[in-house]
DNA sequence: CGTATTCCCTGCACGC
DNA sequence: TGCGTGCAGGGAATAC
């Protein structure tokens, strides 16, 4: 599902065929996603130019004059580039025609995704209370070690916090948390600083890797071109449950944690 | 403030 | 074959 690989693997894809392209018309099959479809989308957006594309956490930032629009992907969404002239199916929920004979096109079934705007100079309130970017400098262990004292979770429901480090969502939390050997249901505030350091790297390492292999593909994510995300390969622990660890051999154990499926190692993971 | 739970939505895998 | 049920999950909203 589109947590940061995926939501990069989309940047990435996206940038050739949209930077110094005009968006000649927005195409709005649907007037809302999760939240409506801002006005400025469809009556200031047209004539712009995209000057950059831009990834903050799981959001894509197309930048243009007067502002930026601002995606999610959510659960199941996807953007593709394609010539103008496809027609467009179920759950194409919004078309930016660019002056390339190409669409930037919004697919996303479940609609857990959004489409918003940001005025250029504001910073959007979902954007306001981000951790940092798991491979920027300003994440390390300390910095998790730092915000997980006194805290009580389960130490995979804080790293999925988004407001603690951002992009991990829960196939990648799974997966870190097995490279470092981090039980996930462990309170976040036991956690030793060497542990968060562990972390830490194998966050980098599975997040950087999965960008590699152009993502993680379940079901729906695709990459812009259609390509579907090999990293699924890669999975060590997410969903895997009753079958053997590839390390130890142990079966692999799991359960809901805080609504979500979650898939460990006991002897691999304390 | 932190934590746990609910809800949004559709498609698909199940079991009867 | 077809129908009901449960699950998938990002993350905001809500309740405590």
């Amino acid at each position: 599902m589109p947590e940061l690989p995926e939501v990069e693997t989309t940047r990435r894809g996206l940038a050739p065929h949209l930077l110094g392209r005009r968006v000649t018309a927005v195409v709005l099959r649907r007037s809302a996603l999760r939240w409506p479809i801002p006005a400025p989308i469809r009556d200031e957006l047209p004539g712009q130019t995209v000057t950059a594309v831009d990834r903050r956490a799981k959001y894509l930032l197309l930048q243009a004059q007067t502002g930026s629009a601002l995606l999610h992907l959510g659960m199941s969404g996807s953007l593709r580039v394609l010539p103008a002239a496809t027609p467009a199916g179920t759950h194409d929920h919004v078309d930016l025609v660019l002056d390339s004979g190409c669409v930037l096109r919004f697919h996303d079934p479940r609609r857990f995704g959004c489409l918003l705007w940001q005025p250029a100079g504001s910073v959007h309130p979902l954007l306001a209370d981000l951790g940092p970017e798991p491979l920027a400098d300003g994440f390390d262990g300390d910095h998790l070690w730092r915000c997980s004292r006194g805290r009580s979770a389960p130490v995979k429901a804080f790293v999925m916090d988004q407001a603690v480090v951002v992009g991990i969502g829960n196939i990648y939390a799974a997966e870190a948390l097995f490279r470092a050997g981090i039980h996930p249901l462990r309170a976040a505030g036991k956690v030793s600083r060497a542990r968060y350091q562990q972390f830490a790297a194998a966050a980098r390492e599975v997040l950087a890797t999965a960008i590699d292999h152009g993502g993680t593909t379940l079901r729906d994510f695709t990459a812009p071109d259609g390509a579907p995300g090999y990293f699924v390969r890669d999975l060590a622990v997410y969903g895997r449950v009753g079958e053997p660890c590839r390390t130890c051999g142990t079966r692999l154990r799991g359960r809901l944690l805080a609504g979500r499926a979650t898939v460990w190692c006991p002897h691999c993971q304390r």
